[in-house]
RNA sequence: GCCACUUUAGCUCAGCAGGUAGAGCAUCACCAUGGUAAGGUGGGGGUCACCGGUUCAAGUCCGGUAAGUGGCUCCA
């Protein structure tokens, strides 16, 4: 991706570049100028007469300059803070998606939230004097001098001095040396909210000190700002973990542990749908499914390598008294390799496709747990397929295709393909085998753009054993999560020696492609509770038809009749015959997200209707009770799919 | 694991100056109830997360533990 400036120089990015590697590359080699170009699919537009005097770049469908804002925003907060706390560091600050943040150290206790009114009121102060913020090009020495007591700004500066200078913005008597742009008062800052403090490590790295990082948000006018916090509230009204609640899904239960969840009957319901779903596509195509033991013995996992690059994320394994040491499985793989290794194969036998609904155990650290997306114990749609080397490239795009093809089923479409690499400043923690790698991220590589799909790289994001292909979908509250992946391996069956024979009557090594379609079933539940925000279609909704007599006296037997006739055909309906008005029924069908409710009174009995009223519609249908069934019907041979 | 914050009824929360607990929803009972988003009255329900400390007295203050939330680091 090419981004220009200003002074016509042109700058490449990587495609995963963020806004923040963007502006701080512009921070000392462009000194100020304004950028425009399109990043992460949002126009990156500093249009705003910026603090050294320099106006730029207009694009259409422009951020409304939110990013220099938000620049701006931060370094009135760094300079709030350092009036508040003269002894105050300064880590990094920057811009989010959606606000600014910077990263402080305060040595006298760190700032919390109990610390907000006092900064808000001084920020407040700031921006009601429309103070000025000067661009300053300050000499190296005398930048150090004046950082002298922060040694996180320290390293900022000599690593921003260019030519012997650095530039800062100077607001009131502080030097901000982090932010590479600001416009030229505080007064810019109109409205704004400091919104959340978070631990942060000094450079990302969690062998450094942590620090505290302020956000906030920031906008020229109070209405944007609370269409922010509006959105926000829907965010949080549409995590699974509040849906999941409110419709009674799933729940962690302390007394049990972290990271186990229990899944309520609705839960359960929707996971099963799933499960049956997965397991018939797959049989479908071409898969065998498979049930292996959730134990084994470590010497398993010795010989695979997870004992020795996948501990950490390990239970430690159980010392049965006699020398035996059972370990809960991390991850599928070994279980299907000893399928694989049960007979020997041949050519003809290839690709050989091993699937299962695979229960596996990680002792995710306790901070990383996270309702159904991030647990200790999930279920992972699995599948290994066992190819020759010249079977690869064919086998990855099927599964492609099968990818594809499910998510059409879920109507899924908001998600992007991520090639993970191995990190090649981090070798050590991959297998070593430079060769291997170098030859199975061409062919990932070569297989996408032959299939031309858009993807972004990603160096550090393999599985030790192998490069993969991510799919990333974002969760509702913003974060990116890995949803399926296709994984190629030649690790493994090197090191399980598997061996299938070849056309030429010799032992080939076949290599193995690891996949999972549908993700763990926490983490895709999860997804789709959130992408339907509760409102499941018809065929994954826990219950599916709510019939309401209008008199229970009258009514209340057709109303059974017609639910049992529903229920003969696996559709999940009760009858609501509890003593209550007909409007709180309605109300409840509604608030649980049913699909259909069925109101039936003396007309639908006496000719056979039923008075159809779909989720978040208003409109009633009156209808023969077949044709209904019709409808029910059509849902369920379509699933999601919008092709009504 | 790290930093900040949080933990009160089944759920969502109030109790903000220490004096042994409240609301709405849910639940139960009774009354009412015929057409598309909450009918009325009453009842039951809480060792205020757990352990310890300060105090005549702790839901409230202090310390520890656990879990949760927001991030960071790590990942399906």
């Amino acid at each position: 991706m090419e981004l220009k400036f200003p002074d016509g120089a042109v700058k490449e990015f990587e495609d995963g570049a963020t806004v923040k590697d963007v502006a701080a590359s512009i921070s000392m080699s462009l000194a100020k100028k304004a950028v425009c170009g399109k990043l992460d699919g949002k126009f990156v537009d500093l249009n705003q007469k910026l603090s050294d005097g320099s106006i730029e770049i207009v694009t259409k469908d422009s951020d409304d300059g939110r990013i220099a804002l938000w620049h701006t925003a931060a370094v009135v907060l760094s300079a709030a803070l350092h009036d508040l706390y003269p002894n105050v560091k300064f880590g990094e600050g920057g811009v989010t998606e959606h606000g600014f943040y910077f990263d402080t150290d305060k040595e006298d206790g760190q700032v919390g939230e109990a610390d907000f009114e006092k900064l808000t009121k001084k920020m407040e102060e700031i921006v009601k004097a429309k103070e000025k913020i000067e661009f300053v090009e300050y000499d190296l020495d005398e930048a150090l001098k004046l950082v002298e007591n922060d040694e996180y700004q320290t390293e900022i500066v000599k690593e921003n001095a260019a030519d012997g200078k650095v530039y800062g913005h100077k607001l009131l008597n502080h030097v901000d040396f982090t932010s590479p742009v600001s416009l030229e008062d505080a007064g810019k800052v109109k409205v704004f909210k400091v919104l959340s403090v978070a631990g942060a490590y000094w450079k990302g790295a969690s062998s450094n000190p942590m620090l505290q990082r302020i956000y906030g948000t920031a906008f020229s006018k109070q209405k944007e700002l609370d269409e922010e916090l509006k959105r926000q509230q829907e965010a949080h009204e549409r995590d699974h973990r509040v849906i999941g609640n409110n419709l009674d899904l799933f729940f962690v239960d302390p007394k049990v542990g972290a990271g186990l969840p229990y899944w309520m009957p609705n839960g359960a319901t929707i996971r099963r749908t799933i499960e049956r779903y997965i397991i018939d596509k797959e049989v479908s195509w071409g898969y065998e499914h498979v049930y292996t033991p959730i134990l084994a013995n470590v010497d398993l996992y010795k010989q695979s390598g997870h004992w020795d690059h996948y501990r950490e994320d390990m239970f430690p394994p159980m010392d049965m008294g006699d020398g035996e040491l059972l370990e809960l499985r991390p991850m599928n793989c070994p279980s299907h390799i000893q399928i694989y290794n049960r007979h020997i194969r041949s050519y003809r036998d290839l690709p050989l496709r091993i699937a299962e609904l695979g229960m596996m155990h990680r002792y995710e650290k306790s901070g990383a747990l996270t309702g159904l997306s991030r647990v200790r114990e999930m279920t992972l749609n699995d599948g290994h397929t066992f190819v020759t080397p010249d079977q690869i490239e064919a086998e990855f795009k099927r599964t492609l295709q099968l990818m594809v093809e499910v998510y059409h089923d879920f109507n899924i479409n908001d998600y992007r393909f991520r090639l993970s690499y191995r990190d090649p400043k981090n070798t050590h923690k991959y297998y070593d085998d430079d060769e291997m790698w170098e030859k199975s991220q061409r062919m990932l590589k070569a297989a996408m753009d032959d299939l031309g799909l858009e993807y972004f790289e990603a160096e550090g994001e393999a599985a030790f054993y192998g490069p993969k292909l991510d799919v990333q979908t974002k969760t509702a509250l913003g974060g990116e999560e890995t949803l399926s992946t296709i994984q190629l391996d030649f690790l493994l069956p090197e090191r399980f020696d598997l061996k299938y024979i070849g056309a030429d009557g010799e032992e080939h090594r076949p290599v193995m492609i690891h996949r999972g379609i549908v993700s763990t079933m926490e983490r895709f539940t999860a997804y789709l509770t959130e992408m339907y925000k509760g409102a499941f279609p018809t065929w994954l909704a826990p219950k599916q038809v709510e019939v309401i007599p209008v008199n229970l006296d009258l009514h209340t037997d057709y109303a059974r009749k017609l639910a049992s006739a529903l229920a003969a055909r696996q559709i999940r309906v009760s009858v609501d015959d509890r003593n209550e008005k007909m409007g709180y029924k309605i109300r409840q069908a509604q608030v649980n997200k049913v699909p259909y409710t069925l109101v039936v009174g003396d007309n639908e009995k006496d000719q056979g209707t039923v008075t159809v009223r779909r989720y978040g519609q208003e409109k009633t249908e009156t209808m023969a009770f077949d044709d209904f069934k019709k409808i029910l019907n059509h849902d369920l041979e379509t699933y999601s799919r919008n092709e009504d």
